[in-house]
DNA sequence: GGATTTGTTGACCAAAATAGTAAGGTATAG
DNA sequence: CTATACCTTACTATTTTGGTCAACAAATCC
């Protein structure tokens, strides 16, 4: 499992969408204001809820008033579900599981790369959102960012649907 | 760190070596034979060797007879060490250490992917040469691939000199 | 000394993966 | 009907990676 850019968008904005989504009484929090707060371009992180949402991690709602919330609980989400949600691929083997990458045959560190990957699985599902969400240093920043965006529209009503 | 076809290289390429230092009366295995033994394009391998001796990983001479021992026991390389030689960056921040990758600040999760790049640091650095070599299934495979090299020139005479 | 073998270095190139954009579509509230 | 907000596909730009080449330096063999 590789760490890139698409698999930090969707932890950090997965982290916050877990910090906020009491706002407001619990209506869906939208794409923009994640995409605003977090500094991540809207249209990719679009794409990347498309696939949070498949790999069932959020729910969505479409419309004025609509956006996402965690499908589960926070505590059952670990960081290896959100990045293998959006970057598929949990295997760090040059033959990605085929066992031939070396003329058909198995190449001489196949078990290796075959353990590592598990181990390295392992310790990224060990750490799941709400570990994120409650981490001091995390909640310190989610404050900043929060008050960077008090110019932005109050609370609205709050409503009832049924997700997508 | 990430885990690339450059990093699978040098290990297997190091393994290799490993596993063939003993051959011949401990004559320098030669760049080719590794590349030949474990379909490595030699010029590449070339390069990656240089990076493995200037971080001190291996010992190399020149000239007739010439080219790489292990310049530490196999027990004493580690996984990380190979591969940050060839891949230097042991770090997952997207600030790559700076916490200022959003707007000059720290982002949301910086401390996460710092924690977890350290957690898979250690993973890597569990693992030394010298268990991939004692590790059955690459035994197999390495008797595999010296069978298929037979054809190749026999034992020479043994000669001893300095390093590079 | 000269040819040959082997590692060393730097510049360069091609292909793949990644990050990001744009535009049209669908559901829903009001 | 219209505005909002998610959904999907296709495309583009950029970066990273894997790989090549040629000139070079040291050591050996004859
Ligand atoms: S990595 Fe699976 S055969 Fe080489
Ligand atoms: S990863 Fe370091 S500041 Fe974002």
């Amino acid at each position: 499992m590789r760490l890139t850019t698409k698999g930090r968008y969707a932890v950090t904005a997965m982290t916050d969408l877990a910090l906020h989504q009491h706002d407001n009484g619990g209506r869906p929090v939208s794409l923009s204001d994640i995409a605003e707060r977090q500094s991540i371009p809207a249209a990719y992180l679009g794409r990347l809820f498309a696939s949070l949402r498949s790999h069932g991690l959020v729910e969505s709602w479409r419309g004025p008033g609509g956006g996402y919330r965690l499908a589960r609980s926070a505590g059952d989400i670990s960081i290896a579900d959100m990045i293998e949600a959006v970057d598929e691929r949990t295997d760090n083997t040059r033959c990605r599981g085929q066992v031939n990458c070396q003329d058909n045959h198995k190449c001489l560190t196949h078990v290796l790369w075959s353990d590592l990957s598990q181990r390295i699985q392992d310790v990224l599902s060990d750490i799941c959102l709400s570990d994120v969400v409650s981490d001091a240093q995390v909640r310190e920043v989610a404050e900043r960012q929060d008050a960077m965006a008090k110019n932005r529209g109050g609370a609205a009503t709050v409503q009832w649907r049924r997700p997508c």
